[in-house]
DNA sequence: GATGAATGAGAATTCATTCAT
DNA sequence: GATGAATGAATTCTCATTCAT
């Protein structure tokens, strides 16, 4: 089955080469600023790990050795980081959409596939699912880049299966994924919970009775 | 369709109405206690539709209008105020099962509507849901209480489908109530995603492919 | 040696049967008020002996049954408790200074065994040497009446030994009194300190180079 | 008489001078967090002389005119704050021991000196002789660097005397400090109340009877 | 640019004491 | 007289965020 692709950075660690924005030549002192950024990145990612997304910045910051007001530099609000620690993977997951569509049997089991992915990225990464459904302000940049990026890609996907008849129409593709990361909260800590087994039923239930 | 019945509370108002039970039993004193529990259960239940129901203690207080000391001498724990304020609703949810097992076309159909009921309480209930699913040490009288008195019941229609062929043998009842639960999260505050057409497609997922 | 007498209550059980104030006949209410009083002193002096005497007021009046109002009622003050719980081994101690001076060989002697017998009597004594010795305002009632009450005793002890020429004659009752009390304070937790020797090491202190 | 040496910060003051060890060692940034370091000791040992080792934290903030965060900062616990506060006299009076030993007529003169220099460090401390024998949880630290620090020259003094016949063998050093540390319990606030004059009478009641 | 010290608001919880019934 | 419910002050501790160096 597909896999985050590229990277095989199994949800923890080393991330993010910063856009690849080779451009002009960065200034001199870039150089150990982006040093800088990427040990926050590493460091963010592993504290996430043990201690979800909502972990004291002052936690990151001691893992990554550097003083906290670094980190406000680099990432001025949480979701800032949190988007940064994940693009990699987001990025990865949205690609695989067009893919999955095109080496699969049917629309309906390339939906199936992709969300398979969203959910393995998710429910590796502790708290992400709940923070990205919170209404907390300041984290409407979060909920911004994850719908940005991948809802065309599951709407393309739920297109496709409803124009061949597989699916329900009415359902869309937001609503889809807000149910399959809801599915994921807490999922990692609970033994008795199966978040993909789950989301597999859902997915299931979207079929049109034959 | 079923409704919360007799009550028709929808999820803010008054809750409560501790032994009616006449019974001499009860020392006569409890008179103004007992108004004072009842208005502590009214602003409890008003603050969790605004704030959830990890809304700060002194906000309740304020709201009902009494010392910080009075909720907990009444509720010792929050999790004990949240039963408090929910009981009604969880029990009437809980007797509704046998019920509509009874009354309902087929048990699949019965899992539907009692499903259906869990969560037209759920998502009324501003970070009930969450809370629900919380691991916080302090939770568990909340959990235990809600399963206790939930999960039989929906163990009972997952039995009685299963027996019948309509669906999937391989999902259990906490599993299910989880997945239920966890949809309903956020689902108040976000018009775009509605929790019960969700749990719908996950109900409808159950189904043994004809 | 000397114990606290007719008594024998070695520091827990019932106390007091309040002042025989048999004078004239008190109105009916007041049977069940004295009953009242003296269940609340066997109550606070039980309390006192597993929690302190600075235990919470409310564990007292649950253990006497009774409202905390109650005891605000007949003691309007903690010092006033504690007073009336320990009235009787205060009072069988200060009797017994004389009674010592005659039967001892020498008045050091008395001495010894006078405040030997104090010294027993507050050990037992969770938390009282402490407050004894306390500054907090509301302690001044408790400290009067001991010192009222037990100082001239020693006084006498101690004059007559100096008279005797056994002992310095620069140290007075009030300062030793104060001193054998702060030997007593924490004795009964720790095990490694016997605070009986150490007052005894004090006494013989007192003793003139021969 | 001995006295606490080069300090003579006669139980207010300034305190710490914290790596006056030049040394590269310690990072530069530091210059303002010793600086407030320093406020922080002296508001402390201040507020302890008022309110006793047991003031608020908010107010030994107030005091420094910091917040209270600032505190736990540099003293997580408060049996850190304290043990910083007076670590500086501890210090001298352990070194004072072997001093007296060797300067003294005998080592029971030694003894008496060198308690007295205790005394004359603890009287001045309000309620620190009440803390240090106090059993409360999140002490120990300051039992333990008290005892650690000082129980071992105590004891080189009591066997020296012993070992020269001079006073009874029968007593050990711990329970003697505690005694002397009772003693001086609450000496601060009593005129009529000499703990010096009494810890004399203590060690002189250990003499052996010549 | 980086640092990490300082800030101060917030939340929980406990008890002595008063007061309506 | 008795009750025990209500009060609310007091205290501790934790973090996100800012700012002087």
């Amino acid at each position: 089955m597909f896999r985050f692709g590229k990277l095989g950075d199994g949800g923890s660690g080393a991330v993010n080469d910063r856009d690849g924005d080779a451009g002009r030549a960065a200034p001199r002192k870039r150089a150990d600023a982006r040093r800088n950024e990427r040990t926050l990145l590493d460091a963010a990612a592993a504290v996430f790990v043990t201690s979800g997304v909502e972990a004291p910045v002052r936690d990151i910051a001691a893992r990554a050795g550097v003083g906290v007001a670094t980190i406000y530099r680099h990432f001025p609000t949480r979701a800032d980081l949190i988007i940064a620690v994940y693009r990699h993977q987001v990025e990865s997951c949205a690609e695989a959409g067009p893919a999955l569509l095109a080496s699969s049997a049917t629309p309906h089991d390339a939906l199936g596939r992709w969300v398979n992915l969203f959910v393995d990225f998710l429910v590796t990464k502790h708290g992400l699912a709940a923070v990205l459904r919170s209404d907390e302000a300041g984290f409407e940049a979060l909920h911004t880049y994850f719908l940005d990026r991948l809802m065309p890609v599951c709407a393309r996907l739920l297109e496709a299966a409803a124009a061949a008849g597989e699916i329900r129409p009415d359902i869309d593709a937001y609503e889809l994924m807000r149910g399959v990361g809801n599915l994921c909260i807490g999922a990692d800590s609970d033994p008795r919970y199966d978040a993909r087994r789950l989301v597999e039923l859902l997915i299931a239930g979207l079929r049109l009775p034959r």
